[in-house]
DNA sequence: GATAGGGGTTCCAGTAAGTGGAGGGTCAAG
DNA sequence: CTTGACCCTCCACTTACTGGAACCCCTATC
């Protein structure tokens, strides 16, 4: 299977595959003209990727789950615990933007948008802050 | 005053502050001996960066914050809009990171995360989803 | 006067995860 | 035989810094 066939099936741009090879994470074979062949095996892990990085995981990750995935004898604890440090990063995450959501919420809350130069926004942005 | 006591100030890394200076943020004269010299100007935009950037503005997003900062004759409302615009964007960010989190901490429900390699986690990524 | 420390300076390279483009080879159809 | 859709490699660029090397400046101490 070509590239472009692959992208299609696995939802991956052309380019983010070769970026893939390139750092690892498939392998394809060569056909004699240079193009890439890709076997459903590899097919199966871009797929995994695609799905794997929408989840948010790192390259990292991604490969260490791959690992893990490609091994019959792994223990569903070293997947659980990589999927569980990043739901904390993601809970994280989600708490540090809700606080700027809410700040900047009020802030334009309390800013007329009109013509004048008076500005609560930049006026909080200009307070210092200890 | 130094880079170093600004810093201390601002509560921006000395690294930052350069970097700021070399992207034309923040523009300190500088004493005979080479040392970048901060007046009490400087040290306000940089704290207004400081503070902007915990709000998650981007670096151009600042700049055009801090164009309007300096202008007397500013019109809130452009203020307002950048506001609106990146709020907007935060929003964006957290439903997306609220998804990842709902379908992540499901799966990690799922999964035993025991000695066997069983593992739904595993199980779903590997799972094309058409 | 030499030296040690704690400032400061510049410039180069690297980060994460791709994306865009130049320049060029390959293949099937008309 | 040419056209258009593929494919290839390699290089540069993105964001917002951060780390490090190599070097200068200032003050205090031996």
């Amino acid at each position: 299977m070509n590239i472009g066939n692959v992208s299609n099936l696995s939802g991956l741009p052309v380019k983010t595959i070769r970026y893939y090879e390139d750092i690892g994470l498939v392998s394809p074979l060569r056909d004699s003209n240079g193009y890439r062949a890709f076997r459903e095996k590899e097919l199966h892990k871009l797929a995994f990727l695609g799905r794997a990085r929408s989840l948010g995981f790192t390259i990292e990750d991604c490969r260490a789950l791959l690992a893990l995935y490609d091994d019959e004898t792994r223990a569903s604890a070293d997947v659980k615990s990589i999927a569980n440090e990043h739901l904390e990063q993601i809970e994280t995450k989600i708490s540090g933007l809700e606080a700027m959501r809410d700040t900047l919420s009020h802030l334009i809350h309390e800013c007329a948008g009109d013509h004048r130069p008076d500005c609560p926004i930049l006026k909080d942005l200009g307070a210092f802050k200890n």
